[in-house]
DNA sequence: TGACTAGGTAAGGGTAATTTTAAACA
DNA sequence: CTGTTTAAAATTACCCTTACCTAGTC
């Protein structure tokens, strides 16, 4: 229970471990744990379901919430079926045809094309093995230095448990370890030094790529993509003709069939002239295919078949997806490469796609679509429906699956990330109401105990930390507001230090608190401008745009009255107020129709914030020690059955920190440690500053304007 | 000598993102 | 008409397999 007066600056954070909480678009809020689950613990997800309700009897803008997901991620694939055959898979170099052949002939199969994160894995955790045993410190003394002859078995050793050629390990392993791999952008200087190289040295690629500090594969595919012939930009129309007649000549085909493959990209290059193999390849399978035989336009509706049509598949893994199957007979459909790329700005919507297994994906998406169609509203975005109100509805929706895993104790005290990370959004809506709307106190509160519930007051925007993705909360507002949050023990907002009275800390306990004590985790918006929305790790900055204008859907026209402007859209009138949001997890179903109709709010800027592990605070621990609850969750749908785990709770010693990630945010693999921590304190950066004058000026006055906030979030993201 | 081991290379098809450009809005 | 936003198109950095090659050695 650390309650933060307004007056009383005191700051306190409390560290957590590693929980992350979440809100989507649709304004689920979810709570994670961290993930890197080692490949042997039992993890679990727990699946929240965040509900807005109107606190009033007011009109409901209808928000929907709902998020869900849950599942067992079973690591059944993962492990070869059969070890023995799996061996004789990856103990095979193929160096011949016959090689592979042979294995073929005996019914052996292989994983082919891009790795899967599973498979990574599986692979650095057996280099790891391997450098332990051999008290080696870095692969890359084996990888580059060592003598084939002592690094003897080292390939086989390591391709153990992967079902690929062992050629295939020894590529990944060299490309992973070299260096000189993955410097990224060409600059102009770059392509100049290039240019003269590869006149010098004709293809010898590995001289080129020492010469410039480039792997030798990065130079040969650069060079591919430079032809001084080419052209760059649209395409003529002169061009595309003669793209097509070559095409088709290449591959005997008419004009009007369709052609997805077989065509050597090279040689149609070669003769259309002014184009790379790339570019040809490109504008064939991803348009002028498509349009000379006739497809149709790509419909929402087409968007949701996408979907269902992947989940009847009903396969594990996406690499088992067929895509020329499925691009089979759908005429809006321009190539099954072309299908694909669409699937992945359809995964795109949910945030964090790449943490959530496949299975779980789809059946997010599923939802969140199904969602869609059930409020109509939520999809029709700039069409110009007449609603005045609608808002700004983008049609992309930035939503986060939130798959919470819990680790057991043993792993995550022994491991050394136990830092963990908080990625919260926070929108401040520009409240239409009066400016005038003082600011009174700015009280967040935060309890722990049993059942906390912290609130934030009035409104508050975001303040940077400095650090690209982090900020603070700033609260600058007013009446009692919003927030709650009503959660076992752990989760809470700080005010802050007493220079900055007016910032916010969100964090929150260990995760084990979290999701051990609690059984329900209850936000609550009082108010309708406040906004928390949790990020996904990976995208803060594309985040930051795009869920930046997402609108709530759900608000009808009929209860605005007056239009908002683009900005406010996202806002809730005063009138409305109290939107609440609650978070709880879904034990068994309970999820999703609980919220149907209620308001939704938006997502804007992220904000995110990080804690330590470590807490002091003796009120906490004192009311910290809850329970031991289950923490799992399985929602139904996956058939996978409800874990249970219990951890139990201890509080470690506060200590309150800020931690600025070096990567704008906190990744569950940063491994913070004392050094690493910043204390609040030191948050100086002149951005910082800028941006805290300003706010005190926005403040004074009262709602800053959403468009105030999310600005400062470009200027930010910008600035780095 | 010939087969086998353990790499190694160039070429080319492909993917995942990012950057640009064009189109749609307010 | 204008400044934004956003969706689509283009570009690019990187990935993976295929087909061949090679030096050492058993």
């Amino acid at each position: 229970m650390s309650t933060v007066e307004e007056d009383s600056d005191t700051v306190t954070v409390e560290t957590v471990n590693s929980v992350t909480l979440t809100q989507d678009t649709e304004g689920n809020l979810i709570l994670h744990c961290p993930q890197n689950v080692s490949e042997n613990d039992q993890s679990f997800e727990v699946t929240m379901t965040a509900t807005t309700e109107v606190a009033d009897d007011e009109v409901t803008e209808g928000t929907v919430t709902q998020i869900q997901i849950l599942q067992n991620e079973q690591l059944d694939e993962i492990s070869p079926l059969g070890n023995e055959e799996v061996s004789a898979v990856s103990q095979a170099w193929f160096t011949t045809k016959e090689d592979k052949d042979s294995l073929t002939n005996k019914g052996h199969k292989w994983k082919q094309g891009m790795w899967s994160k599973e498979e990574i894995d599986i692979l650095m955790n057996n280099i790891e093995r391997y450098l332990k045993a051999r008290g080696i410190k870095d692969a890359t003394e084996i990888i580059f230095e060592m003598s084939k002859d002592e690094r003897k078995d080292f390939y086989r050793t390591i391709a153990w448990g992967l079902n690929r050629p062992l050629f295939a390990v020894y590529r990944r392993v060299l490309r992973m370890y070299d260096d000189r791999n993955h410097v990224g952008k060409y600059t102009p200087e770059e392509i100049e030094k290039l240019k003269e190289l590869r006149i010098k040295h004709g293809n010898d690629w590995a001289t080129i790529g020492a010469a410039l500090g480039r792997s030798a594969s990065s130079v040969k595919d650069r060079c591919r993509l430079m032809k001084d012939t080419c052209n760059t930009g649209k395409w003529t129309e002169e061009e595309e003709k003669r793209l097509a007649e070559v095409v088709h000549e290449l591959t005997s085909t008419e004009p009007g069939d369709i052609v997805t493959q077989g065509v050597s990209w090279a040689a149609v290059a070669e003769r259309v002239g002014t184009r790379s193999e790339k570019q040809c390849r490109s504008k064939w399978l991803n348009y002028l295919n498509w349009k000379q035989s006739g497809g149709t336009e790509w419909t929402k509706e087409d968007e949701i078949n996408l979907i269902l049509r992947i989940a009847e598949l009903d396969v594990a893994d996406e690499n088992d997806i067929n895509w020329d199957l499925l691009a089979e007979g759908w005429s809006s459909v321009r190539s099954p490469q072309w299908l694909r790329s669409k699937w992945w700005t359809i995964k795109r919507q949910i945030a964090n796609h790449k943490d959530v297994s496949f299975p779980v994906l789809i059946k997010g998406l599923k939802q969140l679509h199904e969602n869609q169609k059930n409020n109509p509203t939520l999809l029709e975005n700039k069409s110009g429906s007449g609603v005045p109100n609608s808002n700004t509805n983008s049609s992309v929706q930035h939503v986060q699956i939130r798959v919470a895993r819990l680790e057991d104790n043993t792993a995550i005290s022994s491991s050394p990330m136990a830092a963990l990370q908080i990625p919260v959004q926070i929108t401040h809506v520009s409240s239409t109401d009066s400016p005038a709307a003082t600011v009174d106190s700015e009280t967040i509160t935060l309890n722990s105990g049993t059942l906390q519930t912290f609130e934030i007051l009035p409104s508050f925007h975001l303040q940077p930390t400095g650090t690209p993705g982090t900020y603070l909360l700033q609260t600058s507002s007013s009446q009692g507001l919003p927030l709650t949050l009503t959660a076992s023990p752990t989760v809470t907002l700080t005010a802050a230090a007493p220079a900055s009275p007016e910032q916010i800390i969100v964090h929150a306990l260990s995760p084990e608190h979290l999701l051990n004590t609690s059984d329900n985790v209850t936000v609550q918006c009082h108010t309708p401008r406040v906004i928390i929305q949790t990020v996904a790790t990976e995208d803060i900055t594309s985040s930051i745009s795009q869920a930046e204008l997402t609108v709530d859907s759900d608000i009808q026209s009929s209860d605005f009255p007056e239009p908002p402007d683009a900005l406010e859209a996202d806002t809730f009138p005063d009138e409305i107020h109290h939107p609440k949001m609650t978070v709880e997890p879904s034990f068994n179903d309970a999820h999703v129709s609980k919220f149907s109709d209620q308001n939704s709010t938006e997502l804007m800027n992220s904000v995110m914030v990080r804690t330590e592990e470590e807490i002091s605070d003796t009120d906490l621990k004192q009311e910290e020690s809850p329970s031991d609850l289950a923490s799992a969750y399985v929602t139904e749908g996956l058939e996978s059955p409800t874990i249970e785990e219990q951890v139990d709770q201890t509080i470690d010693d506060e200590t309150i920190l800020i931690v600025p990630s070096p990567h704008g945010f906190i990744q569950t693999s940063d491994v913070i440690d004392t050094e690493s921590v910043l204390p609040l304190t030191t948050l100086t950066d002149p951005i910082l500053q800028h941006h805290q004058e300003e706010s005190n000026i926005i403040g004074s006055s009262l709602g800053s304007p959403v468009s105030e906030d999310s600005k400062d979030v470009e200027d930010l993201v910008n600035c780095h």
